[in-house]
DNA sequence: ACAGTTTCCCGTAAATGC
DNA sequence: TGCATTTACGGGAAACTG
């Protein structure tokens, strides 16, 4: 099984990809009498849907039924952990399906169903919980989509089950929002999002800052492609997430990356600086990119901005982007070629700020600091309190942790 | 389906991955008087065994039979094609499965069995044939393997169907050998060795040329690791072919990639010649990995020779390998950086040998010249005559292009 | 025709088996 | 324990399907 910590694919529980395994825990709050025959477990997917019909149903492949043992660790309850399950869908004949408005396969949520009976003091008992509304996908393309409606749920219901939430979803605050965002950075990249880039996102999100107080509705985070682009906003940020978790983790997490800073901001920040400063920032127009600006102060006559085409992934996999900043040359036709890049914003000389992550031979030598990729937090990627409602429910089982891929 | 020319990966037929859909067909050579009813073909996998235990067996996970069908094109003659079949192990209580010596997985051979059976004027007629030894695998890392098999077998024996080939293979003589390899670039890579280049790739097998006729066993091909390196001869010439189908064709078949140079010869050649020329190679330390070599003639003194860590796939996926070479420069401290790479061996400027296959932006500007990778040949990739085999069976059943891929 | 969704399957990594 | 082989599944692209 893979380790908690820094999975090829995001920890991303509540989301479960059809025809690959996952796992799930439930566990018996109150204590039983000692009783002394097993406790069998059933766990059913999709077993409780609305009235109306949904548009996909699923159902486990494998062995769904286990009994019930002690807990180990904690205080000896009982618990169950169920393996290696798998999803499929049901095939309905075509038509059977209903349309529910034009809700997308990641808005569909869905759940898993736990189930138990046993007999005590002559009394047929039946325990039954479920789990927290779930989003199936077939393809990872599909994980950010997925990801967005597990945290709009979490973030602005506390129903424990409400399926029907993609109906009609509520607006959020940009301050609850922005919190969850930073935490999406902070968990998964190991440093949150300051004030100023918060506010440039916002800014991206709601236009010119105008009313108050600002609320942000569902398909402008996630549905509506930002105008004149070709994506949404929440695939935007997140492509930036991937990068940053494969390509740039020790650079984000010292903290070198201003990364969300509108052109105009930027020219700002730089006009004043001496010849040489530059900045990181993401960029706007395609997904996943990195570029870095630097000003030229001529002798006289205005500053210079210049900036390099994005690098992504491809290019950063073939070249650690710190080594990139080191090497980076200007070569115009019969000069010296010169590395245009001397400090960093506002003022610190850039071999201080990247010189431990310089990895590759030349210069620096065969040093190979080779931080591993650090995981600041192994709990579940949720905003503070996010899951707090888990530790509400009123029902006798506890989901530990929910669903998390195995 | 997927298009016959060009797929993702390679047109290796006789080689099935389990998991995996695969196509096979039938042709009725004999043509039968007219029948009014349906003539049922089943097919089975690993049908006829020899007498020992074999390691492995499969069957048909999906449907195996199918009814016979006028054909379109030719003459008219009956034939099916199976489409959709997918291979799963059969799994035995463990310990009941030979060990038939230290044969490997790709050199297990299998067979596919095609049976009917129809009544004519008053008997029973059974039609019954198999097709050519087939090689199953469970990762795409076993296709090198596998097809290696697959070659030596074709090239070695006219028998249908001698699934112990492998228990005792034969040698192979160079000159057969180093024409079948030649084939595997031209079907491959759009064009073939020359005879410089199989004299290294023989040298490279035999050792030095002593001994006439020079015969290669199959573990010196295959099997055993070159001397002093982790891999074998055709892992490595294979790495190279990938290599070249992925990031070199159209340099490839310009004929611009000596390529299999060993490293005397290539100082042999470079000697004599003006500074800056170069030549391109295969790095024979490397799974995958072209280099180049250039010489500098100083004004006194020996020339030198300068190559670079080689590119494998990974840098090469980042930036094509004519940009490299254009771009290539050296740059010393406080130096005009300059291009080391004048003349492609023996005297071609270099821009006048890469230049249309420039590509990214730079002085050369957009011109984006993007020729797609060729094919030079629909066929399946088979020496010549390899497959002749096919059209010499005397059964009533032809079995069209065997297995292939879907 | 087309966009949303699923399937296909390579290629890497990890797990498993022997 | 180490090596050979299989399984797992992310990711890109093709196929499917209303």
């Amino acid at each position: 099984e893979k380790q908690p910590c820094m999975p090829t694919h995001p920890q991303k529980p509540l989301i479960i990809k059809t025809q690959v395994q996952f796992t799930t825990k439930v566990r018996l709050l109150v204590k039983l009498p000692e009783v002394d025959y097993q406790l069998k477990v059933k766990t059913t997917f999709d077993k409780d849907l609305p009235p109306g019909r949904v548009n996909r149903q699923f159902f486990i492949l494998t062995n769904n039924t286990k009994v019930m043992d002690v807990e180990e660790s904690s205080n000896g309850c009982l618990s169950v952990e169920f393996r290696h399950l798998q999803l499929k869908e049901k095939k309905y004949p075509s038509g059977t399906k209903g349309n529910e408005g034009p809700l997308t396969v990641t808005e569909e949520l869905h759940s898993l169903s736990f189930e138990a009976q046993f007999c005590m003091q002559g009394m047929n008992i039946g325990l039954a919980t479920c789990s927290l509304p779930l989003v199936v996908i077939s393809n990872v393309s599909q994980l950010p989509g997925g990801w967005a409606s597990v945290m709009w749920y979490n973030l602005l219901t506390d129903e424990p089950e409400n399926l029907a939430f993609f109906s009609s979803p509520p607006r959020a605050s940009w301050s609850q929002l922005s919190e969850v965002l930073s935490w999406q950075f902070s968990t998964f990249a190991g440093r949150g999002l300051n004030k100023e880039q918060l506010s440039m996102l916002g800014e991206k999100l709601l236009g010119e800052l105008l009313c108050l107080p600002h609320h942000i509705y569902w398909s402008k985070f996630c549905k509506e492609n930002i105008p004149g682009k070709p994506f949404s906003f929440w695939q935007w940020l997140d492509s930036i997430l991937e990068l940053i978790k494969k390509h740039l983790l020790p650079v984000w997490i010292d903290g070198y990356i201003l990364g969300f800073v509108s052109k105009e901001t930027e020219r700002a920040l730089l006009r004043e600086k001496e010849s040489g400063t530059f900045l990181l920032r993401f960029s706007e127009s395609h997904l996943g990119g990195i570029t870095f600006t630097w000003v030229e102060q001529p002798e006289n006559g205005e500053a210079k901005f210049i900036s390099v085409e994005p690098y992504t992934k491809n290019r950063l996999s073939a070249l650690p982007f710190a080594d990139i900043i080191r090497d980076y040359k200007v070569i115009a036709d019969g000069t010296v070629p010169e590395s245009p890049l001397k400090f960093l914003y506002p003022d610190m000389p850039k071999d201080e700020a990247f010189g431990k992550h310089y990895n590759s031979q030349q210069n620096k030598g065969k040093e190979r600091l080779l931080t591993p990729p650090q995981c600041s937090s192994p709990e579940p990627p949720m905003s503070p309190g996010m899951f707090d409602i888990l530790n509400e429910q009123i029902s006798p089982f506890e989901i530990a942790s929910a669903v998390s891929v195995l």
